[in-house]
DNA sequence: GATCATGTTGACTACGTAGTCACACGGGAG
DNA sequence: CTCCCGTGTGACTACGTAGTCAACATGATC
């Protein structure tokens, strides 16, 4: 029906409504000064009358800038990234900027690098980078916008890139030492995939702090996030005796790991520890409540989005503030070693 | 350090660099005809040295198009809406469309008619509901471009509304028709919250699968989605010696359920048997693994794209080609009915 | 040899907004 | 009374792209 889509109203549409210039919708659209009130609202009635709306194309062509903001995020479900990205998205419109999300596919080479290009051919003013970076090659596109990384990117860091790092390495710390001051001898962990920032952190964590209480390293297992690797690595955490105590870098893998042991008739707290990471909503309802750490997105994606805008826009961005934003959350799959 | 950001350059630098004029690196960069291979060269090379990028503000300024759907998503981090959302950015892209999200809080009334102005106002040629939509108040904003509905949106519907429904109801009815095929006198069922589709529609199956086969209707539980409304659930269910089957809206109520369920000593599948429905990834590893139905977000979302791109694009909508796409998945959560 | 289709290129212009500058008005300072 | 300054308004213009139309070359057709 409807085919013609007809043209959108336009400043000078209000303004002709209005009986002034242009320019003075454009002055009272903007909430500038030097304009009567009188005029003012003879503008806004006018505007509302006509369902003005700016044309962000035309404001972004004369000014130069988008006031959009691009992340390149993993492709994944996962509820670590899907909550920063919400509260990324979240933030960047409480702070007027627009948001636009690409997704790498797992796996793909140079993905990230396509990303950021599709991004700046969209237009966007800064880019995030929200999860890992490819592993050897390193995106070494000119983005010609500020670039917020949320994790150590590779190589030498151009003079537009921030490197905000999320608390990873303070929750890998915390796990460990939780299960350590159990009186455990020493603490295994299962890792998320190497090229992914978060899981190299958390790895980080884990070993200074068994090193600071002079625990033995026991050997790294890796998963790749999802349960069914976390189950993998739980049949062969089984089959040690050895073990009592892991750190599972996240709780989907935890979920895994939880299911090979109890198949393998361990006992979880009995004989066995676990801790996760992320407090799924799913964490408190597993066999057993898992304990695990719980990261302040909204905070993080804060932090590093406030970095990134002040530098879009000229600031000398402030050093982060660097609150921690982790808490362990204590349930039912910990216990005080006994041998 | 570089505080003044260069101005990046634009189609006329490339046709200075190249010795044309810009309308012809305007006709090379959109790969238009009648432009002689040597020049095409020529100018390539020159983009190519000169990092040019076409300026989509200036482009949509012209066009009268931002090529740019708009998504307002319920912001929650479960399973099925940030699959579907990643699917619905992959498909987008894939035909060359950027893609904006707009979150809404969960019961912020009037949150949706916000997103939506958001997304008008930073500049989209359509627009994606993909979750639920206020109860009583509907967003009755005049949006001037074709909104996509993934449900279906009460009230009269303006020309450019486009409802095209997944098939949740398929879903639950395949969902049930399993669990009263197994001998079941009837089947419970745990649905989510009323304000959204996806959780009317799977109700709508459920229902119509119970009537087809005489069984009588229970009465509806009804969850937020969550594993503890799931759990509230599961104790209910656990308390009524009469219930052997249920049909659980999602995987994550599920997962309260089956706990409920274990902490009240009623066994899984020997007692009671259980459906879920997303097929999260640990839908494999709980205690049972979990029997559920698998939505295919992807083919949903490419489907429901598609008509609205055609919509945007003048051409006439072809009817939905409307192939299933649910598949139940059998585990060890449900087992054949002995009285 | 004039005509004409076809291929190739460029000049000019519109798109809607906001920055720059100019101007008009009124009142207080000199 | 004049000068100047603060306030309020509008004319003109740039931003980068692509549509329109004109110009011109080439080679085929009548």
């Amino acid at each position: 029906m409807s085919g013609t889509r007809r043209r959108p109203p336009g400043s000078t549409d209000v303004a002709r409504l209005a009986g002034v210039s242009q320019k003075t919708v454009s002055r009272v659209m903007n909430g500038e000064p030097y304009v009567s009130d009188e005029i003012r609202e003879r503008v806004l009635a006018a505007a509302r009358e006509l369902g003005y709306r700016r044309n962000t194309a035309a404001r972004a062509l004369n000014l130069g800038r988008f006031h959009r903001i691009g992340v390149v995020s993993l492709g994944s479900a996962l509820y670590g990234p899907a909550t920063q990205l919400i509260e990324l998205e979240r933030r960047a419109r409480a702070i007027g900027y627009a948001f636009s999300v690409v997704h790498t596919l797992e796996g793909d080479e140079g993905g990230v690098a396509r990303a950021m290009e599709s991004l700046l051919e969209q237009g966007v003013d800064g880019i995030v980078l929200s999860d890992p970076i490819d592993g050897g090659q390193e995106p070494r596109i000119d983005p010609g916008v500020p670039v917020l990384s949320l994790g150590p990117l590779p190589g030498p860091s151009g003079p537009d890139v921030i490197v905000h790092r999320p608390s990873n390495e303070d929750a890998g710390r915390e796990a460990t030492e939780h299960l350590l001051g159990l009186g455990h001898p020493t603490v295994w962990h299962v890792a998320g995939p190497e090229r992914w920032w978060a899981s190299r952190d958390r790895v980080r964590g884990w070993r200074a702090a068994l090193a600071a209480a002079g625990a033995p390293e026991p050997p790294l297992l890796a998963g790749d996030w999802t349960p069914a690797s976390g189950y993998a690595a739980g049949r062969a955490l089984a089959a040690n005796p050895d073990v009592t105590a892991v750190f599972v870098a996240n709780d989907d893998m935890a979920i895994g790991v939880l299911h090979a042991l109890a198949e393998a008739g361990r006992a979880v707290p009995g004989e066995m520890s676990v801790v996760g990471m992320d407090d799924i909503p799913a964490a408190a309802y597993l066999a057993p409540p898992l304990t695990t750490v719980r990261q302040d997105f909204a905070a993080s994606a804060a932090q590093g989005l406030a970095r990134l805008v002040d530098r879009i826009e000229g600031r000398q961005d402030a050093p982060a503030p660097d609150v921690p934003t982790t808490r362990l959350v204590t349930r039912r799959s910990t216990r005080p070693y006994r041998p």
